[in-house]
DNA sequence: TAGATTGTTAATCGATTAACAATC
DNA sequence: TAGATTGTTAATCGATTAACAATC
């Protein structure tokens, strides 16, 4: 066995440092070490490093990491040396903020098909896309081989959209829709609801 | 000493619990138990058990826990039995889906401010809230005693904004912008970046 | 009552940190 | 070289799970 199991909260993480470290890379950084990366992210030097050598030796003793070269390492490691095409599912306004969002383009996403339920919104164009007919978005996600969808539905009809995705194929869900999702194995699901972000925070505020 | 430290992860779990919970409430459920709850979820009852214990004794033996009676102590719990006031800054795509989501009204929060630099948006009337100036920030959300901030800038504006709300006295802020935020201790940051959310799955996508 | 399920304890499991030899 | 920083090991810390007495 050359390689074990990687910990989920590992992958987590990569992430964050790749992001982290494209930024400094915008301000013109050729190199970094762990314990810069380390303050930028809120993680110890310690972990970065643990997190790193799970997948082989990155930096050099003395100098650090040079930036342009790890970030090409974690791109490949996280699959993200590519470009994946994702469905998004919902146009509402959730869902067209989604569609027009220009910060996928260079981290490996591209939206390429957009789906509504409401006639009144289907055969809208939106940023060069036209909105489908949610009835054929099974067969339309699974002909072009699409494995990754935004959901941006109402409540109510997330868990039956998910259901149909996994269907067409789908993989990897990111579930903007505020309710917990039921999937079978082999198919992951990301959720970013916003309330649920604030109330992780009240929790602290008297 | 009553109340030891409860671990931050215990209470990043607490709003799933009750978005659950809430679930079941609309379809006429009385009454869970930690298996069920803990299915819904994807947490083994045990760690349900173990989370709630933190907090009090909610359950009966036999019968499991009493839905409404459960919300509302968690409610309690997590501060939000009551509504809190949240500013909006950055009025692009991803500002005005959130300054318009109706999600918020039965979950503790009400969009109370809405922000942004550009002359273009500012006195823009947004569901029926106008655009104010960001200049004019800091002391809009000081008077108005807000403490949580949803930030919705451009990358490159977010932590300088990130700092004016600390200074105006957030103490909590959800950020869309993609970029890591360093804030003084007593500040919280949720992170919502969508492309993180993304890149968390396809590392298991082959 | 009998069956079900809690709250809690102890055991297990996993993640983080500290420390340091290796080495650039 | 001297100083800096890695990758890794062992120790520590914390979170999860299993099990069960208590009890509704």
């Amino acid at each position: 066995m050359t390689q074990s199991k990687i910990p989920d909260i590992i992958i987590s993480r990569l992430p964050i440092y790749l992001r982290a470290l494209r930024h400094m890379q915008g301000q013109g950084k050729q190199t970094t070490s762990s314990q810069e990366l380390g303050e930028w992210v809120g993680v110890s030097a310690a972990q970065i490093r643990k997190d790193l050598s799970q997948f082989g030796e990155f930096g050099k003793q003395g100098t650090g990491y040079n930036i342009a070269f790890l970030i090409k390492k974690l791109n490949e490691i996280m699959h993200i040396d590519r470009v994946w095409d994702v469905a998004v599912v919902g146009m509402g306004d959730m869902g067209h903020a989604i569609a027009r969002y220009q910060g996928f383009a260079d981290r490996g996403f591209r939206v390429a098909m957009l789906f509504d339920s409401d006639p009144a919104k289907i055969g809208e164009e939106i940023d060069g896309f036209v909105v489908r007919d949610s009835a054929q978005m099974v067969p339309a996600i699974q002909q072009a081989g699409i494995r990754i969808a935004m959901l941006c539905v109402p409540a109510s009809a997330a868990q039956a959209v998910a259901n149909q995705l996994v269907q067409a194929g789908v993989k990897a869900i990111l579930n903007y829709a505020p309710i917990s999702l039921t999937v079978p194995p082999g198919v992951r699901v990301q959720y970013l609801d916003p309330s649920i972000g604030l109330q992780r925070m009240t929790y602290y505020l008297e």
